[in-house]
RNA sequence: GCACCCGUAGCUCAGCUGGAUAGAGCGCUGCCCUCCGAAGGCAGAGGCCAGAGGUUCGAAUCCUCUCGGGUGCGCCA
């Protein structure tokens, strides 16, 4: 992904390297001082002066600003921005609060554009500022256009992350659909914030279970050359959607394999069998919008040797040795339980409840094994990693964190690992539970639900809620046109500027920012919330929470729609006033920054602004 | 038995990694609107943030324990 920060500092590097020391870390909007946003300029503002009474000896000279926040008063009637840095900083500085913030507002003062800066509280500094800094928002809005918002935060840094990953066995489930849209949704906002991507998807193409597809496979193979099958049998997979490949098979081989040995067929079975699932993953996939850089395949990092590479480093470090686990406690143990001495790495030693094998009794790799190899051939192409799972797999976190900690810091490269688990999600319709029931036909694909409902309506509402919360999913409610449904609220809101800007214009109105002085208080409400966008991706961002944007796309529609109904009462107040065209020059200029934050924010989801609905 | 996630208004959920008087939608109550730039608007009631300790200037947020709900728990993936 190419950004506008990116192409400013090659193109700066060009032409004043001899002059200007190029700094990688140097913050992308100091540089571009005319489009930095308003609470990017204020922070910056609030640092000079604390670096400035750093300098005089009033804050330790090493003092880190890194808590300091510049944030919107909870309460609009204490003022445009607060900031906490007299209570956080107030300990280095061996002072209080309140007399540390006496200080920073003497200094604060003096800036022609604060108004008045007040100390209330336990020591929170409130700032007022001129109308003209949030009018000039609206300007920075306008010439940023789709960057309103993008942030070099993430200095390039390169972040893997890796979602879906579902078992090339069969069609995606509702289960995987929800860790996709918010792998996918945390990617882009990753991006957006100036980390550089890669999407990555783990193929589980190595196990039994796809030995068990190349049997099924086999046995459609043979229905499609006219053999009677009969019901599938248990522990195959019955799904209609091998019969394609079976077909295909019939059509590639003829009956070549028919009577063959397993030992025969199974290999190429199987490698045909997943590529073609891929296929109908990727398909699934592409209806939801996503798209993966990179497909990794467990076959290949067999092949390539990297778990006994993971394993002779992890042994020669004592992470891993040969040893016999217990029987399971709590629960009855299997019938067929026997100890068996296994290769198990020291996972206890990093507080896993047991230590955990990596091979089984016969030799091969276990799904961890291969797993934790697996991290460290991402973590050699990246900067940190990212995995979205399924709250089924909480409980083997601790093992593969432990892991990925004790391989990396022991190759003299930690890398920054985090897991997000995403919950269930609960399919309602009407307010009653859809039975899920592959038996009774009633099964829901994902491609069912984006048929019925809409890709931008399953992506929004996944996003609409913490992922670690379980959620419902009502089919009912969230194709829904009212002000209950968020999905519909937000887009409704950008449609309406939309339509509004058209309407103006067949009209003879063109938005302009020559009169922004007209707009009253109402308007600078808008303004304010639409100003945080920046400060709202940087935070999500941070951490890693692209639910964020959705919660505040909603309470910035809400404030357009807000604003919208003042017109019904009040011919004067809609954004179209015929006989004032400054005024509606002006409003207009700022109903174009409302929708171009509003779709900046669906970008970042991946969810469509609509022009109308 | 153990681990992880969750517990905030009657319901569904936010709460910006420790900040000011805890917010929104639905539902409820009471008014208003029929403007077409529709798919309504305004106001009100409603809370011991599951409970108990602790950490500090300050806790819904961090730590410990208890209770309640969910998920998972030998070599499956």
């Amino acid at each position: 992904m190419s950004n506008r920060c990116a192409v400013f500092r090659a193109r700066r590097a060009d032409r004043f390297s001899a002059f200007v020391p190029f700094s990688l870390s140097a913050n992308c909007a100091d540089e571009m001082t005319e489009n930095k946003t308003l609470y990017a300029a204020y922070a910056a503002k609030i640092e000079a002066v604390l670096a400035a009474l750093a300098a005089e000896g009033a804050l330790p000279a090493d003092t880190s600003f890194a808590n300091v926040a510049v944030e919107p008063p909870r309460d609009p009637s204490h003022g445009d921005l607060a900031t906490n840095a007299a209570m956080v900083l107030a300990k280095p500085a061996k002072t209080n609060p309140r007399a540390l913030a006496e200080q920073i507002v003497a200094k604060l003062e003096a800036e022609p554009s604060v108004t008045s800066a007040q100390i209330a509280g336990p020591g929170f500094i409130n700032l007022r500022l001129e109308h003209s800094e949030w009018l000039a928002e609206l300007t920075t809005i306008q010439s940023s256009g789709d960057d309103y918002g993008r942030s070099s935060m993430g200095e390039g840094r390169v972040v893997n992350v890796e979602y879906v990953s579902a078992n090339p066995t069969g069609p995606m489930h509702m289960g995987h659909c929800r860790g996709a849209v918010v792998g996918d949704a945390l990617a882009s906002l990753l991006e957006f914030a100036g980390h550089k991507v890669t999407r990555e998807y783990y193929i589980n193409d190595a196990g039994g279970q796809v030995d068990v597809l190349a049997r099924s496979a086999h046995l459609r193979y043979r229905e499609a050359l006219g053999e009677d099958i009969g019901e599938i049998p248990e522990g195959l997979y019955p799904g209609d959607y091998l019969k394609p490949i079976g077909e295909y098979l019939a059509k590639e081989l003829g009956d070549k394999q028919l009577g063959e040995p397993e030992e025969e067929w199974l290999p190429y079975f199987r490698a045909e069998a997943v590529e073609k699932m891929m296929d109908l993953i990727k398909s699934d996939l592409a209806m939801l919008g996503i798209h993966h850089d990179v497909f990794s395949s467990e076959a290949a990092l067999h092949l390539a040797g990297k778990p006994d590479e993971a394993e002779a480093w992890l042994r020669a470090h004592d992470l891993v040795y040969d040893g016999v686990l217990e029987a399971p406690k709590g629960k009855a143990p299997p019938d067929d339980w026997e100890p068996v001495e296994l290769p198990l790495f020291r996972s206890t030693r990093f507080g896993d409840d047991q230590d955990r094998p990596i091979k089984k009794s016969n030799g091969t790799w276990t799904y961890f094994g291969a797993d934790l190899a697996y991290h460290m051939q991402k973590a050699e192409n990246a900067d940190e990693l990212i995995d979205i799972w399924g709250a089924d797999h909480a409980g083997t976190v601790k093992r593969i964190k432990a892991a990925v900690a004790a391989l990396s810091e022991g190759q003299g490269t930690p890398i920054p690992f985090d897991v997000k688990l995403v919950q269930m999600v609960q399919l309602m319709r009407g307010g009653e539970p859809v039975k899920m029931s592959k038996r009774s036909g009633n099964f829901i694909t994902i491609a069912d639900m984006i048929e019925e409902v809409g890709r931008d309506v399953v992506r929004f509402t996944m996003l609409s809620r913490k992922p670690e919360a379980q959620m419902e999913f009502d089919f009912a409610k969230v194709v829904e046109a009212s002000k209950d449904n968020p999905v519909f609220y937000v887009q409704y809101a950008h449609a309406r500027v939309r339509s509004t800007l058209r309407k103006a214009k067949d009209a003879g109105f063109e938005p302009s920012a020559e009169s922004l002085d007209l707009l009253g208080d109402e308007e600078l409400a808008l303004i304010r919330t639409a100003a945080q966008f920046p400060r709202i991706i940087e935070s999500a961002a941070k951490a890693r929470e692209a639910h964020r944007i959705a919660f505040y796309l909603y309470d910035l529609a809400a404030e357009l729609h807000a604003f919208w109904n003042l017109g019904n009462d009040d011919p004067q107040k809609r954004f179209i006033v015929e006989h004032d065209k400054a005024l509606t020059q002006a409003r207009l200029f700022l109903a174009q920054a409302i929708g171009q934050v509003i779709r900046n924010g669906l970008d970042v989801l991946g969810v469509e602004a609509v022009e109308s609905l």
